[in-house]
DNA sequence: GTAGTGTTACTCGGATAAATATTGTCCGAGTGACATCGG
DNA sequence: CCGATGTCACTCGGACAATATTTATCCGAGTAACACTAC
């Protein structure tokens, strides 16, 4: 039960790129420097959610991230999920059936209830995550955030992004 | 986002616990026979159960593992936080003061708003864990499952659970 | 026959290696901006 | 002065090590049962 330390980073990016106007972009050399880690270690997860769809990578001089679709569509579930992977945190290996006594693979046919239960609880993590949606981060922070970290995000922003000229992105 | 293998040998083995009538135990060389696991290290696990106060171990001959206290008070979140540990899967590692940027602390007394939407979560995470406990796991076991496992189990449980003499076990 | 005693075999427990996943770093491919050159 | 073109610097993307965590194994400490001996 631990999550990568690449979650709090992305969603931390993700945050800051929907605060960017228009279709501008931000580098993740940039990002990277705002929040004090290794620029080739965060593009990786940068990466994968640019797989998932979540990001929009353009490449070359004036390039950078930039949302792929507006944050109200982007829940913290889809980060997570990009980032972690899609498979459950628990996965039944079925151990009920590896034992030394054999008996038939028809006996099995009903799931194992311990693995019910443990999906179940996955599932409201997952719901609850669902119910947060990026904008939401966003406003929580314009509207509870201290003045001057807010002053700091905007400046940030302010100098790094770029503008783009074509509205539509790469779309790998 | 995930779990150990080790999460799932835990609960297997506090259900299989579960079905032993009176104070009497069952070694953990037999439960991890039953499962096919490597006996060392099925014991490791076995014994964070212990330390937590959730099993209670018997040395010596006709030695073993049994339930501290009854199903009906044992919860899978009891379980999973023995195994895994207390603290939560997402550590906030306030990345948003470690920019080039420096402030005031001052300025971060407030929580970060995406720690609280992942809190919250695992929150409802661990609820839907709690709401489950062990009896609910065998008796959903004995009246779903399909009676050749159920026989298998029972037969198992017969053939290596120990009486114990004195009614109160070793307080670690 | 019964109580005491020494041995023994079985249990758990923690310290020690191997395997795997995660974290961190590096270099290459691709692309658009920019300067230069020609008309 | 305007357009075309070649160069270049900057970007992302994936391949390559280092570290941390998890998994697996081994050996030792402790304990109660058992057999044996003495009474």
């Amino acid at each position: 039960m631990k999550l990568g330390e690449g979650v709090e980073a992305a969603i931390h990016c993700a945050a800051t790129l929907a605060s960017v106007e228009g279709n501008s972009t931000i580098p993740g050399a940039a990002l990277a420097e705002s929040f004090g880690l290794s620029p080739s270690y965060l593009l990786k997860h940068l990466n994968m959610l640019t797989a998932e769809r979540i990001l929009e990578s353009v490449p070359g001089p004036a390039g950078g991230y930039r949302l792929a679709r507006p944050a109200e569509r982007i829940t913290l579930l889809d980060i997570v999920l990009a980032v972690e992977g899609r498979e459950p945190a628990f996965r039944c290996g079925e151990i009920r059936q590896r034992g030394p006594v054999k008996i038939d693979a028809s006996a099995y046919v009903k799931p194992c209830g311990i693995n019910a239960a443990m999906l179940k609880a996955e599932r409201a993590y997952r719901a609850a995550l669902a119910e947060t949606r990026l904008s939401d981060i966003v406003a929580n922070y314009e509207a509870e955030g201290d003045p001057r970290s807010i002053a700091v995000s905007c400046a940030f922003v302010e100098r790094n992004q770029r503008p783009q000229k074509s509205a539509s992105a790469k779309q790998i």
